[in-house]
DNA sequence: GTCTATAAGAAGATAGAC
DNA sequence: GTCTATCTTCTTATAGAC
């Protein structure tokens, strides 16, 4: 990773903890191992990097949503996937999904910061809702509608039993942002969560 | 309202607009209508400012609790009360809570400004956790608990029908907090949810 | 590209008159 | 309690040598 690359890691990671406002160059330029005036060298300034960080966010996401929606489609195409899918088998691949949002580390620093500066600007504020509400409720909400148009799953509202779905995951994520100490207990619930979720939406009623 | 109280007013709309860091003393003068300077005969300092409105948050908030536990109580002893509650009632009932806590001055501020600032420091966080998942969790728990122990719903897991009746509540919440041009599509949501939870959890199941 | 020195400006806070 | 004037400190950003 070069210098222009690591101001950027640096700074994602520090505006991710403190905001921009409360990051200062100099702060930034120390992590990375140069005096803040080198700096300028890199990025025209402040603002330049904070862009740079939300221009890099913006494409990791679309990256993510296509194949997102290409691993939706795919699936879809192969009806008996779902065939498989045995009840404890949905609720690991549900907790790696979780543990992956939770953990890796662009994902976790990007969340962090668009919930600290979401309301300094409209465009942030569009961005958490379009990576947080719509796009998860619109790939889900593919997933499990055609899961249902196979009978694998029963509702008359596949939208508000996605909400039922991604809703909970969601709430449980923001647990864990804010207290790492509580992923144990995130994670038990997430369980809980997505087999009795299996038990109200699931082929075979109670 | 006096100007000490005035100065805590304005300067909660700002850091719930802005941010802590992103308000300056100057500003919140302004719109009380004196000078900085005269500020300081209020409060210390900017910092002092921060924490009278924390402590007032936290005074409010407990306030709230307690109402919402004597409530609750109070509805547990008197069984009659479920009886009367039809779906439609029931999803009144819902509505009428949510556009509360979503247009209510005080609950839209606090919330906002904890949403911005629960990173900076550690017992904002823990205050956000109680306020928007543990004591949510606990007091919808314990009405819908009671009404499970009655037979006016059913369910063998009386917390995860929780968290179904309530992660979709926040997350509209959210969402109408970010953009208040989606309140409608929410409450159009938020009552398909109450329908389909009632017909889940319901006595009579569908 | 990195450094030291420094300019330029912003923001928090105080002094002291009224 | 409010004001004007001012101090101090912090932070961004530039200049110019190496």
């Amino acid at each position: 990773m070069n210098t222009k690359e690591r101001i950027l890691d640096e700074a994602l990671t520090l505006f991710s903890e403190k905001g921009y406002t409360n990051v200062f160059v100099g702060e930034i330029a120390e992590r990375v191992g140069i005096k803040a005036p080198s700096l300028y060298k890199h990025y025209k300034n402040k603002q330049a990097i904070f862009d740079a960080i939300i221009g890099e966010m913006n494409r990791r996401f679309s990256v993510t949503a296509d194949m997102l929606h290409i691993a939706g489609n795919d699936a879809g195409k192969d009806a008996g996937i779902y065939q498989e899918m045995s009840e404890e088998k949905m609720i690991e691949l549900g907790v790696s999904l979780f543990q992956y949002y939770l953990h890796d580390d662009y994902t976790r620093r990007f969340r962090k910061m668009l919930t600290i500066e979401q309301f300094h600007d409209k465009a942030l504020a569009d961005t958490y809702m379009k990576q947080y509400y719509d796009d998860p409720l619109s790939y889900q909400g593919m997933l499990l509608g055609m899961m249902a148009a196979q009978g694998f799953l029963k509702t008359d509202n596949v939208s508000i039993m996605t909400l039922h779905f991604y809703a909970p995951i969601y709430l449980l994520l923001t647990v864990c942002d804010r207290d790492p100490d509580r992923e144990e207990e995130a994670i038990r619930i997430l369980k809980e969560h997505l087999r009795q979720f299996d038990q109200i939406y699931g082929r075979k009623k109670k």
